[in-house]
DNA sequence: GTTTTACTCATACGTTCGTTTCATTCAAAC
DNA sequence: GTTTGAATGAAACGAACGTATGAGTAAAAC
């Protein structure tokens, strides 16, 4: 294969070290290190760090971005009501999927996502776009229409409840394997079981007031 | 009241940055100024930053995992099979209280388990001890019983659901507002959203293999 | 009264960080 | 062949970091 510019390879190095160990714990040095690359080049390619941050923020999750309105397109298209677990599956789905499959880590993808959404730095806040929130306040929109009587700041919670769902595999890579603890698993057999757990959560009835 | 001695000062401003802004985003005189103290008094007291960081998880988690412990034997001296609600909710609720109810940011203490818990800083995950292993074993136990059919590993995957939608509140407080989002809410809606949500959840019949 | 102990203080050390500077390379444009 | 402009390279800057040092303080122990 033809090796790719600089840039290129300076996104997937940060992309790697980034969804490994945070905006913070992540050096420059070390990301021009492993791109192979002198450590002027992210200024140069970029203009700082938190820039490049950015930078790979949004070419992960512009694709994702992009299978959620897909999807949520198709289903709309079909009804007006869509069944709760194939929203979850438009919504959550997207988050697993992407992954080269002959990745190393495996679930880096969704590791980086949650990395990003989780990170105490404030630069790691700072690439949401218009298209981010348009998507989220669709499927608002579609799970208030199919959930009635779930009060908005319930069903926001519940939103975000997906998000952090789709979290689960991060707690677990960050804790040592300890004895008794089943060791994640790879990302198909995640991406149902999320699927499963969150369309019985979104489906549960409102909490009584 | 009595002013509390340095340690104690010490420990309550690194628990409140911490919280806020990671391990590494928290600079050991950023805790010692806020304080009051001496920027030596750090190593004086704890040794070291990492090992501060380790007090600071300790007395969080501890009465977390005691009220854990108790409320499993509290059910468990009724009967062997506790309905799933309430297994998840004491598994889950001592996570949302422990809140002093006067405290200035509310959800402090889940927001600094979750912290502890995704910290992409490896020195936030060299505090576990034999106790929790012991809590989340039991529980896992209890689950298995009640929740027949369902493989080890996606009860594994389950179980670490729970903790990931207690880190919920995390995920808001990190994103800044924007049209259409309905602001966190208060500790006690939360915790209640959170345990009707997790029982529909843990209650999902296994996924299709 | 002296010594001991626990603690606080100002300060400095060595490292690592993000960023900048400026010289150099090299292929395309003229 | 010369010029141009994008890209890369080696080196250094100032700032912030965690940690260590040693003097200073005050109350308790003797």
């Amino acid at each position: 294969m033809a090796t790719p510019d600089t840039r290129t390879q300076i996104l997937d190095a940060a992309e790697h070290l980034f969804a490994e160990h945070g905006y913070r714990g992540t050096s420059v040095r070390a990301i021009t290190k492993l791109a192979g690359a002198n450590l002027a080049a992210v200024g140069y390619h970029f203009g700082s760090k938190a820039e490049l941050m950015a930078a790979v923020a949004r070419r992960v999750i512009e694709p994702i971005n992009a299978a959620q309105c897909a999807g949520l397109d198709k289903l709309l298209a079909q009804t007006p009501d869509p069944p709760v677990g194939e929203l979850v599956e438009a919504f959550a789905g997207p988050l697993f999927d992407e992954m080269p499959a002959g990745d190393e880590g495996g679930a880096r993808t969704s590791r980086l996502i949650v990395t990003i959404l989780s990170d105490p730095a404030e630069e790691a806040r700072s690439w949401t776009g218009p298209a981010e929130d348009s998507v989220r306040e669709r499927y608002l929109a579609a799970f208030a229409r199919v959930l009635p009587g779930l009060s908005p700041e319930e069903l926001a919670f519940r939103m975000r409840g997906i998000l952090a769902v789709t979290a689960v595999d991060r707690l677990e890579v960050h804790q040592q394997p300890s004895p008794g603890c089943v060791s994640p698993v790879a990302g198909e057999a995640a991406r149902r079981w999320a699927i499963t757990f969150l369309t019985a959560a979104m489906s549960a009835p409102p909490t009584q007031t």
